[in-house]
DNA sequence: GAGGCCGTTGTAATCGATTACATTGGACTC
DNA sequence: GAGTCCAATGTAATCGATTACAACGGCCTC
């Protein structure tokens, strides 16, 4: 093991180099790397040997300038910091790691000019593919990511009116089953703590719940909502409405859009003296770790979000390997209503 | 605006077909690009139009290749979805695209292999630069990092005998803190969950816990020490081991290596019936979010997440940007102590 | 022994941008 | 009017790999 020089940076070995100890031509170091039955045994060899003296490893760019790809993916994600992600990103990661890709994190972080920029380097060619868990076509200020020609794949949010792959909960049916689960337990009358608007988790949410408030021969439009945007302080927003409102047209019932908007809604209810579930039952949507962590548990909608990540993964790699067609084709991920302690029977009047 | 053909891919302008069009050199081209000031007013019109005609971006791998830099940077994460590292990615992230860098994620999830195959990525000078949060500089089967000279910054967990810029915070000094905090409020029987053997983080919240009991005229080696790996799980163990022993023995408070295993502590330990903090104090490390949703909210060593990786991510750009000397620098970032629920006075005996 | 085949290797074009150097032509000076 | 300078632009080398095509030589066959 001979030490590098130090200070100043060394200069990686090129394949010529590799080529010039071999004493071979770079076209059979080249080939010995990729296809090594059609060089012959003997300077198969030499080349690894040299190979192994230099520590070359190929130069990506010059690969990717050549061969037209880079193996590197691009995946937008709308918020990092959300908990809902990660998880998602290691299916993902796992599925296209695998395959040798690469992964380039987009972290829009509501920045129209980040967004924009990421359209660029798609467009720059400098990626072979997008997944989008953003729930909208990523938009340039020049560049049109559609026209671009490079295969888009979307998770998590579906986006309306494109032609593209896509991964999905029933996220209206789901909410349907939190909500008839309710009304099992002898709701009448329950409440909804929102998304943003104009999400569309939001509104197939929100439509299940309609859903199965009919089903019960409830009026939807008579249940309270509670605006929200899927953090804790929406939650607890949500609480000091529910707190203010009369006795006699509180929910006894709360299906929030997401887990963390359920457990900042039980703190502050808790802290404001009303008991979970014996006061207000309460169900969330997503399942994420810590839901099963505060007090009481929460009953919840579990996404098995690495397979989210992993199946888009997969559905990209196959429009990024195949050559032509980028037929639109959907998966549905199944979801799991999780029983647990944050909701019982309704309060008897 | 015109429709891009539909079905196959579109080609992507290329800078010939600019300059063919703008009827001037593909130097001229690139000069209004890189140097619009050296192109005469009337040429530079004439180019731009071409290029907002034909929608063009330069092609990143061959300007990477020629340029020799890709404006990418490549960090090194133990685990994603450790809730941990979402916000420091979110610094990271902020800091590097606002110098035009792009993010690859490394998720390395404990396995060799990928550990490997990033090691090759980063010495394929695919990257500018290595951002390690996890902990020791990671090792390829054949390539060596180090060796490479590509600039390398550490940050959240230190790398001993390793000359890199590094941010930490003060983990040992921290961990005094919280166990001050403990003994001021009259415990003299105090646990220590621990982190995972061999983690450099464990060794200093260790230290910290020692230094404080010692402080105190209190023995380090009587002091209950539970194993544990920084999972949820882990704490839940710990408070069944605690919930074993006998009361003449059983510490009236915990310090716990981070915020998740206190959390999994206090689920377990209240479902046996033990109050918090009524029976036992516990303080966490940390300060993740649900930390002030959990019950009791826990009382916990804050840290900045998102500065540090500012932080760190600044250090890197310094290293990727000047020209020689990746002078090791060590930043510290401040800790806050947070004083929630979780902590009272050790009760009477 | 001439021709053909095939396994192995080399030569050189190519990917798309950047940039050192060369060239052009007009303005200005003496 | 010749010479100088400079602004503007073009020509072509270059980054490092891949790969089509060509070349070479040995062996087999008829």
């Amino acid at each position: 093991m001979s030490r590098p020089e130090t200070g100043g940076r060394r200069k990686p070995a090129k394949i010529a180099d590799v080529a010039r100890i071999a004493e071979v031509s770079v076209a059979t170091v080249s080939r010995t790397l990729a296809n090594p039955e059609v060089v012959a045994e003997e300077t198969r060899k030499r080349v690894l040997a040299a190979v192994t003296a230099t520590g070359y490893t190929p130069n990506l760019a010059g690969r990717a300038l050549r061969a037209r790809r880079s193996m590197l993916a691009l995946v937008v994600v709308p918020d990092l910091a959300n908990p809902f992600f990660p998880e998602v990103l290691r299916g993902v990661d796992e599925t296209l790691s695998a395959a040798g890709y690469g992964i380039i994190i987009a972290n829009l972080d509501n920045s129209a000019e980040k967004e924009s920029r990421y359209v660029d380097l798609a467009c720059a060619g400098q990626v072979d593919g997008v997944l989008l868990l953003c729930g909208h076509v990523i938009r340039g200020r020049v560049r049109d990511l559609r026209a671009s020609g490079l295969p888009i794949v979307a998770a998590c949010e579906r986006i309306d009116g494109e032609d593209i792959p896509q991964v999905e909960v029933d996220n209206e049916d789901a909410a349907a089953r939190a909500v008839a689960h309710l009304i099992d337990l002898g709701h009448r009358r329950i409440g909804y703590i929102a998304g943003p608007e104009r999400n569309v988790l939001d509104r197939d949410r929100r439509k299940g719940f309609g859903r199965a408030l009919r089903a019960a021969r409830l009026d939807p439009r008579k249940a309270p909502a509670f605006a929200g945007d899927f953090t804790f302080r929406a939650g607890e927003r949500a609480a000091r409405d529910w707190l203010a409102m009369p006795d006699a047209t509180r929910p006894s019932a709360i299906f929030a859009a997401n887990d963390e908007m359920a457990i900042g809604f039980v703190k502050t209810a808790r802290a404001a003296g009303a008991r979970v579930p014996d006061d207000v039952s309460i169900v969330g949507f997503d399942g994420i770790e810590f839901a099963d962590y505060c007090e009481p548990t929460l009953t919840t909608i579990y996404q098995p979000r690495r397979d989210i990540g992993a199946t888009a993964a997969a559905l990209l790699i196959a429009a990024m390997t195949s050559p032509k067609p980028p037929s639109p084709r959907f998966e549905r991920i199944a979801t799991r209503l999780m029983l647990r302690d944050s909701t019982a029977a309704a309060p008897k009047r």
